[in-house]
DNA sequence: ATCAGCTATCTCGACGTAGAGATATATCGT
DNA sequence: ACGATATATCTCTACGTCGAGATAGCTGAT
């Protein structure tokens, strides 16, 4: 099936035959796929009242463990986002009581965030239903395919998630 | 080479042994890798004094081919923006002299998105910096690998470029 | 010819994010 | 101990996006 970078890649072999324009063929469609994925994870989580956003603090916290704490240090790193947005976003799901901040006992700049029980039961509730949608994007996909991909876009993760800063 | 997909993965295997969570292994990693281009694209472009967004309308006009115009709606669906924010997009850059609006002469509800020739210089000078940037990231991969890589996304967008909506 | 419904674009308010700077505390070498 | 440097988090402003609604023009059925 013929997808828009193709036809992206098709105008810019026409318009522009000196450029290798290979790359295009993997990282756009990585961008573009993520622009999509977004769109139905939004989507998906509304029906359970729950923001993208939220849902990736409050699973970075469940996935933690019990008590289910991080510093906001951590989870910048597991989000992605920088620590203004971290700092807005702590701010708002405690004001729903789904988060409480705790001084981190062994460092006195530190805090920790703990998944309150109210927000535990939020967490888990929507990783299911996120997981349904996904399993419906990914039936295209045979199981050793599904492994091949994942096994490829490691490759380009890895050194983004290793790199020192 | 172990990424923060694998750790997440592994991370909800201990805490919830009662789900697959094996669609993970491909759809966080697209978001998360997507994530990481933006960060780079923001850097590299900032070389040249563009933003992300300015690209991405740049270059779909650049690729429509002479005289490089297109409707909103047009790119809107190549850029995966709302309206509105095409709408600020093109104000942004007609202020800045690298489009400019005019009439649609066979339907007088619409507009057609005209690239300038400053415009288009930008647009040709920022492509081949991004493919220089994107073949160091894809260094990680045989040329088979790509293209392999590519196929399997392929799969994934496809359905969605082709949706009705 | 007309009307209902559709399409293309723009308007506008609410919201989330980035990024730089500020503050407080920790750490390491001397 | 001391000072330089690094780290953890928060504050604040500017900016871009979304999403719902408004407007104007098109289109097909009757």
């Amino acid at each position: 099936m013929e997808d828009e970078v193709d036809r992206l890649v098709a105008a810019w072999r026409r318009e522009r035959p000196d450029l290798d324009v290979e790359p295009l063929e993997v990282l756009s469609r990585v961008s573009r796929l993520a622009r999509h994925l977004d769109r139905a994870r939004r989507l998906a989580f509304s029906e359970v009242g729950l923001e993208p956003w939220e849902f990736d603090v409050l699973t970075a916290l469940r996935r933690a463990g019990a008590p289910y704490q991080l510093s906001p240090g951590a989870l910048l790193t597991q989000t992605l986002v920088t620590s203004g947005t971290m700092t807005n976003r702590i701010d708002r799901l405690a004001k729903k009581d789904l988060v409480e901040r705790l001084p981190d006992p062994n460092d006195r700049r530190g805090v920790l965030v703990r998944l309150t029980p109210a927000g535990r039961d939020k967490a888990d509730a929507s990783l299911a239903g996120l997981l349904t949608q996904e399993r419906a994007i990914l039936a295209e996909l045979s199981r050793d395919q599904r492994r091949e991909l994942a096994g490829l876009l490691r490759r380009l993760t890895g050194p983004f998630d290793n790199l020192p800063g």
